[in-house]
RNA sequence: CGCGGGGUAGAGCAGUCAGGUAGCUCGUCGGGCUCAUAACCCGGAGGUCGUAGGUUCAAAUCCUACCCCCGCAA
């Protein structure tokens, strides 16, 4: 089939392999400009486009939405492809190809709709959740649903973690739907728009981790920004990311953020019910550490200093 | 030139402003205590103080350049 690839992040790149793989002629690539990003703002290029130059594929990067639709038109495709693009589509573009535009969703829509589909599902402590493809329409992930498979989550994925899993999934789902387009017996069923929930690109405030939750859902929080953004909390006069933390034992009645000290290599924290085990953190301006070596070097001059 | 923190023993940190004996919490090794222990006590080993210059009787500390790591913001 005749395609235009519409992604940008690292979710989209297995997305793309597996479509190079089956044989699908992909005309061009569409994917957001290169942006100043990091330390010292230096200008970055999103995974899919590092990905599609050393494939030798044609890489189109709009200034402007408005733009996608004289994209795909001199393309000609005969369908886009739209795998985590982070580009809204205008009605121009999306009639541009000739079956129009489909889009791979990291969620079991109409649940999850939006950004953030991964971290909010883990932050709500679900364990399944799943890889949706669908027709796109011009209102955000609301279109109707061609495929869909559901994926377990385990007690130990995180965001990175699970996010490898759909991102493969979700490839291999995207090749089954291209063959039932291609073999006329796609399946095309409309959202159940009254079960939707949204998934809003995380902000600042979305990572502040709150001990007076109950342990299990400090945990949650944890594993939903682990390995990005990273959750946050205060400790020991600094802030602290937090990339790895597991429920403990009880708190003995402290009060919510209290250290109770250390536990094989963890630092425990008191929670509004139980306690958490922080294995991995990192202070600001430090590398990540054990909760135990944070203990001895950041708590150990602390309680110094207060003397 | 977006803002900022940091590189000191195997780990994590103090010490730098006011230059003068290498320190803390751990780990590790040995010994002791104990029914026992990841607990407690005693003792030991382990460090080119990121690199290269400079100032000085003397530099982890002051000056200059460079390398590396990281948080925020986008």
């Amino acid at each position: 089939m005749k395609l235009a690839f519409l992604g940008t992040s690292a979710f989209a790149v297995p997305s793309l392999l597996a479509l190079l793989e089956a044989g699908h002629r992909v005309l061009g690539i569409v994917t957001q400009p290169d942006r100043p990003c990091g330390r010292g703002a230096r200008l970055a290029a999103p995974e899919v486009k590092t990905i599609a130059l050393e494939r030798g594929l044609p890489v189109h990067q709009p200034g402007h939405r408005a733009e996608v639709a004289d994209i795909l038109a001199a393309l000609e495709p005969e369908l886009g492809v739209v795998v985590a693009c982070g580009i809204i589509f205008d009605r121009r573009a999306l009639a541009a190809p000739r079956l129009g535009m489909i889009n791979l969703h990291a969620s079991l829509l109409p649940l999850y709709r939006g950004a953030a589909p991964i971290n909010w599902c883990l932050r709500d402590g679900r364990d399944v959740t799943g890889v949706t493809t669908m027709h796109v329409s011009p209102k955000l992930d609301s279109g109707d649903i061609i495929l869909q498979r559901k994926v377990p989550i385990g007690p130990a994925d995180d965001a990175g973690s699970l996010g490898e899993k759909l991102a493969r999934v979700g490839a291999s789902l995207l090749g089954e739907t291209l063959a039932a387009i291609e073999g006329g017996r796609a399946p095309r069923v409309p959202q159940r728009a009254a079960e939707a929930t949204y998934a809003p690109a995380l902000t600042r405030s979305d990572e502040a981790l709150d001990f007076s939750q109950a342990a299990r859902a400090v945990v949650n929080h944890v594993r939903a920004l682990s390995p990005r953004p990273g959750a946050y909390a205060r400790l020991g006069g600094c802030d602290v990311k937090v990339w790895a933390a597991h429920p403990a034992g009880a708190s003995g009645g402290a009060q919510p953020g209290t250290v109770l000290g250390t536990a094989c290599d963890s630092l425990l924290i008191a929670c509004g019910t139980g306690s958490v085990a922080l294995d991995s953190v990192q202070p600001a301006g430090g590398r990540s550490m054990s909760g135990k070596a944070f203990s001895n070097g950041y708590l150990a001059q602390t309680r110094v200093d207060r003397r």
